[in-house]
DNA sequence: GCTTTACCACTCTTC
DNA sequence: GTGGTAAAGC
């Protein structure tokens, strides 16, 4: 990384005259003078615009070195928030790296992680035990379409979706049950039962002692401000503040910087700290034009405001990119440009143009991803190691033909996030398990186990074992203990005795004053499983899937002995924290030779050498939903943004004209945003007018009337595309495009122990005759590498390719 | 109280 | 194509 900023005229000179950097050379070095600034720079703000790839991560993990290395802070004085677990710990690396040892106490970590420290901490000044349960979204929905039903509150019209985005909106926003009520209009019924659904909501949470997402954040805001004493404790720790992603903050995470770099009330100094008795130093990086979470309420204004909310803040540009070729970033600059009411900013690099961006039109859906799956097994040919190639979708469900078409073509591939394993219902069963033992006030999750498995305790069973709890003022499991008092029939009573018997077995297990202290998790767990009879009973079902979830038990037993070896001290509601808290890239093993499949936004962030963008159509990206929402098609052109500049040499954009979606198939125009990549700098093996098919084949009808109007977005001025169609061409009528999805996902066989060897020739429903050239791998996992005449080389799984042997 | 079946609505992105 | 719910039957 060589510093060649002397070309770029937008660079001022930055004098390093302090004496205290002297020595630091080492620390410096290889940095171009922004970067240099934005490490040595000391004031109450900094705002480093970091444009994408421009090295922001090595910018922060060498100030912070440099704060630690130069005494101008202990490592406990230092609180660096990330976006995700991951960069945390790659943060928490690197920074040890630099300083030759691990830096104890230093908090790297993300907003909620750091959160939910301060609140276990603190938890008791506010009517929560430390013990606390974290709600994901599921939980928070399954609470509300409880509490909606009991109000009877779907009588004026609410979802549950509705609700818990509308609490979500507001505890972001930093308002609660009582704050919103002050300003709701009572004469509207519906707004009148909403205060009633928020107000059940947060009482249902406090009385679980349970904080859902949002309430990770808001909460420690309302904590800081009900109790300054306690506040003054972190402002008084935390005398440096480092922010990453700062354009994805909303409202409470930004009040929550504002709390802690607060100057301590009582003006006394502390330790090494470098600005008196006033408030914490505060760094943060971002670039607005990365902004892709206004959708959960990141509000970009809190970095285009930075410089009017931190009065003497300094602003460094980072602007130099490290990562792209010269032609993956001026696609990103073009496409960006169309933002207006942004900063302008260019990329712009060292290492020349590189290869043209491959643009590729596919039928429907699969014949995309065969483009995707054909053009990977290419770069692996090429060289290019599979975990540094990874595919770019925008909504979850892209990945079922992705998945597909590499299975079959026997591509090693991992999806990020997804249905995600923790998200499964019998893992939260499982987990709801365990947190009944943590958290015994828990109503939630016990209601979740008291009836799985099967124990005869239904719904009438259970609501008398509420009121008798409410009437007796007792928690949930003093009144299954007490289950005898309830005059049940005798078996329902023994089912209720016999779980709190096992969850109090369990509960003893992990008690800290246990003899021989806390069992490890994996221990209790096991017994929960054992003694409950859950797994037993998934294995008895007759349910083939069962035998599945089965094994999805026995992998989270694996976890939480992974768990446990790598955390020896850690405890059962660490590992319930530690697994609220995961993130879909978190999951993300650098290691595996595997592609990466996920989300635009996971993909924030991360960087590979080659990037597929798929789906790159109307209604799609941009999604539909946004058209709706104010500054919904520019976020969507970030997105789009972000996932071109995560390639660093090669970039692939494809789209289909048709795609199931519903599990019929749709129409589909392609994006508004592809006209405004430059056409110069793109390839396409076939544009969306080409009308050919990629095997050569005869040209599909695409001439039919249009589904719908295309009503581009500014332009109009024609093709764009380096073919000689006219633009947006409409797609084939839907007889045709039903048998082409048909053909390529209604065979789903078993080969099972078909043999071949080189020589062997065999046809394929869609690439026709070929001649078998190599077999790899064993058992069902046995590869054939084939030549097809017309379609080329192909890898196919023999197990299930629809392939016979001639 | 449990199981099966039929119909329904929904599907955008996430800590 | 899925997942969740409601009703009917055991």
């Amino acid at each position: 990384m060589s510093d060649t900023t002397e070309s770029n005229p937008r660079i001022t000179p930055v004098v390093v005259g302090d004496s205290r950097f002297d020595d630091d050379d080492e620390l410096l070095d290889g940095l171009n003078p922004e970067q240099r600034e934005a490490v040595v720079h000391r004031g109450p703000a900094l705002l480093i615009v970091a444009g994408a790839g421009s090295g922001k991560t090595r910018v922060l993990t060498h100030r912070i070195a440099s704060l630690i290395r130069n005494n101008e802070a202990w490592p406990s004085q230092i609180l660096a928030i990330t976006f995700t677990n991951k960069a945390a710990a790659e943060m928490r690396e690197r920074v040890g790296h630099l300083l030759g040892q691990v830096a104890e106490g230093m908090w790297i970590s993300t907003f909620h992680s750091a959160c939910v420290r301060i609140l276990r901490r603190e938890a008791e000044n506010f009517g929560f035990t430390k013990s606390f349960t974290i709600y994901d979204s599921q939980d928070s929905r399954a609470l509300v379409k409880r509490i909606i039903k009991d109000l009877q509150a779907d009588a004026f019209g609410f979802t549950v979706a509705q609700v818990t985005g509308k609490i979500s909106k507001l505890k972001n926003e930093l308002s609660d049950a009582d704050s919103y009520a002050r300003q709701a209009n009572f004469s509207d019924p519906q707004d009148a039962m909403f205060v009633e659904v928020f107000r059940a909501y947060s009482r249902a949470l406090r009385d679980a002692n349970a904080f859902d997402f949002d309430d990770l954040i808001s909460q420690t805001v309302f904590l800081f401000r009900a109790f300054p004493q306690v506040a003054e404790k972190y402002q008084r720790r935390f005398r440096h503040i480092l922010v990453d992603e700062y354009q994805d903050t909303n409202h409470a995470q930004y009040a929550l910087i504002r709390e802690l770099t607060r100057p301590p009330e009582s003006n006394e100094l502390s330790g090494l700290s470098s600005f008196g008795g006033g408030g914490a130093s505060l760094t943060v990086v971002g670039d607005s034009d990365q902004s892709i979470y206004a959708f959960r309420g990141a509000d970009i204004r809190n970095i285009v405001e930075f410089e009017r909310d931190f009065p003497g803040a300094r602003v460094v540009l980072l602007e130099q990119n490290y990562r792209s070729t010269q032609n993956i970033l001026s696609a990103a600059n073009a496409v960006i440009s169309n933002n207006f009411d942004r900063k302008d900013k260019k990329l712009w690099t060292a290492v020349g143009d590189g290869e043209k961006i491959v643009g590729f039109t596919g039928y429907s859906g699969h014949d995309e991803a065969q483009f995707v799956a054909d053009e990977i097994a290419k770069l692996r040919e090429g060289g290019m190691a599979y975990n540094q190639i990874a595919v770019f979708y925008r909504t979850n469900s892209q990945t079922r033909a992705l998945e597909e078409i590499f299975i079959r073509s026997a591509l090693p591939y991992r999806v990020l996030g997804g249905t995600k394993f923790y998200e499964r219902a019998e893992i939260k069963d499982a987990m709801a398990y365990l947190t009944s033992v943590a958290n015994p006030f828990d109503a939630l999750a016990l209601r979740r186990i008291l009836n799985t498995p099967k124990r005869g305790i239904g719904p009438a069973t259970e609501t008398q074992l509420a009121s008798f709890a409410e009437r007796e003022g007792i928690g949930y499991r003093d009144a299954m203990r007490r289950a005898s008092e309830l005059g049940l029939g005798p078996k329902v009573t023994a089912a209720i005795l016999q779980l709190a018997g096992l969850l109090d077995e369990a509960t003893a297990l992990a008690d800290p004053e246990r003899p021989g202290g806390e069992a490890p998790v994996s221990e209790v767990l096991a017994l929960l499983m054992e003694k409950s009879n859950y797994v037993t009973m998934l294995r008895a079902s007759r349910d083939p899937q069962d035998e599945a979830r089965a094994e999805n038990v026995e992998e989270l037993l694996a976890v939480t002995k992974e768990f446990n070896r790598n955390n020896p001290d850690g405890t059962l509601i660490d590992f319930l924290t530690e697994v609220s808290l995961v993130a879909a890239v978190d999951d993300l093993d650098d290691s595996s030779g595997t592609v990466s499949l996920m989300t635009l936004h996971t993909a924030k962030g991360l960087e590979y050498d080659a990037v597929f963008l798929t789906g790159v159509e109307e209604d799609l990206l941009p999604h539909r939903m946004s058209a709706s929402e104010p500054g919904g098609p520019a976020e969507e052109r970030r997105l789009f943004y972000v996932g071109i500049t995560r390639a660093r040499k090669r970039l692939f954009i494809s789209l289909a004209m048709t795609r199931a979606q519903f599990g019929e198939t749709a129409v589909a125009m392609p994006s508004r945003y592809l006209q405004e990549i430059p056409a110069e700098l793109m390839d396409w093996i076939q544009s969306p007018g080409m009308a050919t098919s990629r095997g050569g084949t005869e040209p599909r009808a695409l001439n039919a009337s249009r589904g719908r109007s295309y009503g581009g977005s500014g332009g109009g001025s024609g093709s764009r595309w380096n073919s000689d169609s006219t633009f947006g061409l409409p797609p084939a009528p839907p007889r045709q495009k039903t048998e082409w999805a048909n053909r390529v996902t209604g065979q789903v066989r078993d080969n099972g122990d078909l043999e071949l060897v080189p020589g062997d020739r065999i046809t394929h429903t869609d690439f026709g005759e070929g001649r078998v050239n190599q077999v790899t791998g064993e058992g069902s996992k046995r590869v054939a590498h084939v030549s097809f005449e017309s379609a080329g080389p192909k890898k196919l799984l023999i197990k299930i390719a629809p392939i016979e042997k001639l």
